[in-house]
DNA sequence: CTTATATGTAATAATATTATTACATGTAAT
DNA sequence: ATTACATGTAATAATATTATTACATATAAG
């Protein structure tokens, strides 16, 4: 993973709402009225962060429309990723990239 | 780890210049005057990215008076810390520790 | 006594993040 | 028509982070 990549994944894992929604999100997909709920925070707000997740790609979304073809909903899915950081992995990652 | 700690952990590591600091210190314990210079930032500012460091409890200091034991350097040390985060570990911490 | 090295802090400025509020759309059901 | 869901955005307010500047201490060397 890119340096910049790494340091925007971490970024957007370090906040109480993002890591509580991506958490909620293992269960599996979910639309963004059921996830505000479900974090206890306001739609508003969960789009905000959720649009954080989605730049740093750890989430993705896809449109359902209902049976009625009328109504559409877009569901928010965690992406997959893997990130593991210690001190030998960073110092791995330096020889390996020179940062 | 607790929630809350790792997500201390986690902001704290997701800025550049304290990933950085952190990787420069895989070599081995510095002082801050090295530190400055090694990521190219000013002391001042890399004393308040150390600060931060040092509250999400990732680098530890000492202090080593020198052999006339006048002037004393204080060494930061990287901490040892492991983070592993993906799907299914986020899953498995919810399953275990309910968040 | 000035320069160089090391430490530290406090105050401010600049920028970014986080949160809220208010508004817009559309369909279905009462 | 109003209410209940669902979506979205833009603007603002509040807060936090990041960066700089300026000052303080102290020792050693020239």
């Amino acid at each position: 993973m890119e340096y910049t990549d790494l340091i925007q994944k971490l970024s957007a894992l370090g906040h109480k709402y993002r890591l509580s929604i991506l958490t909620s999100l293992t269960d599996g997909e979910k639309y963004l009225s059921e996830i505000a709920n479900e974090v206890g925070i306001s739609r508003a707000l969960a789009k905000v962060h959720l649009n954080k997740l989605h730049k740093a790609d750890l989430v993705e979304t896809r449109t359902v429309l209902l049976e009625d073809e009328a109504r559409a909903l877009r569901y928010y899915k965690i992406k997959d990723f893997h990130i593991e950081l210690s001190p030998s992995e960073l110092k791995r990652r330096k020889e390996k990239y020179g940062f």
